[in-house]
DNA sequence: CTTGTCTAGACAAACGTTTGTCTTAGGGGT
DNA sequence: ACCCCTAAGACAAACGTTTGTCTAGACAAG
């Protein structure tokens, strides 16, 4: 037992040295972080006292000089509480989880830089979890991620399945569940302003683009995009609508589906695409065929990613804050979570339009250029 | 202890109910999670041995019949251990953190992905943290990560600036830090994979786009750039160098600075970009001045991201296998954390060529398109 | 009957905090 | 000299686990 220290029962020095080796930088020697309980021996308190001190709780009275004191030590020591024990004592982690489908789409991503702006401001941190849309996963990650602590849960376009014991905010969430906020755009506003726009250009026959089952948001906009075409007067032919099924985050997504359009040989002057990484693949698709975007066909996309105004040519879009969707399911979820019980079942966001250079009038008019019926 | 319940004085039911409110999912009625302690009572048990059973702790003579009541009643209470507890209890968190510059950045959320892959599936979770290149937040986020248990560190393209104590890997790092793994491309493949592709296709008047000096990989980059173009003859000409400033993380990132090279009025059939945001933002000034890529200006990428196959016209680059590195940037942090002393100063990945539409044999063989010198 | 061995599980300490209560000593008022 | 008050800090319990040691009883061997 003897060694380094020796002092027998004598609490003196925390950790030994720390001034035996001034060349290291101030870690002590062994590597542990130094805990309440040596900092309060070293300054023979109790960790009690040091800890009342540290976080400054009002209604204890420690002399200023001892408060200066221990402060010093901490600093010397550059002692860092355990969030871990602290949580486990208070109750409270200041951590929150974030569920999303994958970690390198440009949607997701946007969408989790304005929850951690929100979080890191708040000061608290976030543990992410990735599904990739695998129901069990989406099972089993909310309970894990309470199972660490999470005190409330940020969902990005994920199908949960059943209320959970703590706050929940959905962005992008299609289904109504007890006790989780959905943070969604105003699709209904969204498609007004894309159909409208190609209306007022002159075109009548439209394709349309229906996203993925397993995208939350796909439901929605199509219910959106049936209700304003009706208002419109502007028909929705099957043989126009094109369905997206597979899982991916590059513009490959979009490309078949519309070779497969053209196959069908129907006329028709613009389409209404899921989002803009479809409509750049569809670009290419009409390109390939022979087609001129948007002398033959317009194509307005959805969300305004970061490319979408440096595409060849610069695409017309309707534009999705997704950052400050993520900063508001931020804020609400820490207004929950603080007990705030008054909230809205469902906020929603406005889109707005972004006129580039993928639409414009049909060539139609003049002459018929696509089509044979 | 008799039947289900009843027993005397007594523990009995462990939070009430759960079955007096069946209508209720799995949630007791106080909303607190279930501890050891309340199934340990609900049991007869101490908590002691039910964490033995949980856990199956070898050597421990329990018979069969009490293991199977434990678990059951484990699974009847939706019984899910506090992780917090268990890390402070065991020294362990099974937690790291991850520090990058930007969350919906293309580049980092790619490496991200890598990484997430690699924790999730070994049963890590991670916290992240974004800094926008801020030092102050590089110098603390670490701590505050600390103080939350994370066992390792991942640095994605940042600069850290001193050793810390626990282990660290750096993804695109370009300091040397003792305690720090380095995982990076190969720069100097990379580079030749470039230079000798457009000196092959017969360019001899090139232009060099270097990255910012906020960016690690900028200084490696540049470094092999030069080497390379000195083996092949190449001249590397101050005015027909470039410098990316901006912190942007869209093509705006490349316009300007092309706009400004033009106004030289100096030949040149090729550039080199720093990635692949930046050239496309380079192609459309190009295309702005009137300048066809390839026929009048090739330009070769960096990165391969999603898009780039896409571009119109596609872009020839060097993909770098960011989905790996961040693999194996989680890996070895994950060996370093179990204790593996023998890990390697730096990691270096290879890079491929890509090549695709915007790389041509130059125009100015035949007919000299631009520049007056 | 004594002794020993084994089984089933209890007990207690520990991880690093926070917080309510308790103790001690000194000082002032009468 | 007595009492009371206050300041300064100690003490202990608690958060929910894990793990090393200990005990009570059962059983078998001698």
């Amino acid at each position: 037992m003897t060694s380094s220290d020796d002092g027998s029962q004598t609490p003196v020095d925390p950790r030994s040295d720390a001034s035996m080796a001034p060349h290291k930088k101030a870690r002590n020697s062994s590597d542990k972080p130094v805990s309440l309980k040596i900092l309060a021996d070293y300054l023979g308190l109790c960790p009690a006292t040091v800890s009342v001190v540290l976080n400054n709780v009002p209604g204890r009275s420690i002399p200023q000089e001892t408060r200066e004191r221990v402060r010093a030590a901490a600093r010397k020591f550059n002692y860092q509480p355990s969030l871990l024990a602290r949580s486990l004592r208070k109750q409270r982690t200041f951590t929150v989880g974030v569920l999303v489908p994958e970690l390198s789409d440009g949607y997701h991503t946007l969408v989790m830089s304005g929850i951690g702006d929100h979080l890191m401001r708040e000061g608290y941190f976030y543990f992410s979890a990735h599904h990739r849309h695998k129901p069990d996963m989406i099972e089993e990650y909310p309970r894990l991620l309470m199972g660490r602590g999470a005190e409330g849960l940020i969902a990005i376009d994920t199908a949960l399945q059943h209320e959970l014991p703590i706050p929940v905010v959905a962005v992008a969430g299609h289904k109504k569940i007890p006790g989780v906020t959905n943070v969604v755009l105003d699709h209904k506003r969204a498609a007004e302003l894309s159909l409208r726009h190609l209306y007022q250009l002159g075109h009548r026959q439209v394709a349309f683009m229906r996203g993925q089952p397993f995208s939350s948001d796909s439901s929605d906009r199509w219910r959106s995009i049936v209700a304003t075409a009706r208002e419109l007067g502007l028909e929705i032919r099957p043989e126009l609508t094109i369905q997206l099924e597979r899982d991916l985050t590059s513009p490959e997504l979009g490309y078949p589906v519309v070779q497969q359009l053209l196959q069908h040989r129907r006329r028709f002057t613009a389409i209404v695409s899921f989002n803009d990484i479809a409509a750049i693949g569809a670009i290419r698709a009409l390109q390939d065929a022979n087609l001129r975007v948007p002398e033959d066909v317009s194509i307005v996309g959805f969300d305004d990613i970061n490319i979408a105004a440096y595409h060849n040519p610069r695409l017309t879009t309707i534009r999705q804050p997704l950052h400050d969707m993520g900063e508001t399911a931020a804020r609400i979820l820490l207004q929950r979570m603080q007990g705030f019980k008054d909230y809205p079942e469902e906020f929603a966001v406005p889109p707005e339009l972004i006129i580039r250079e993928t639409t414009a009038p049909p060539n139609g008019r003049t002459r018929g250029r696509l089509g044979s019926t």
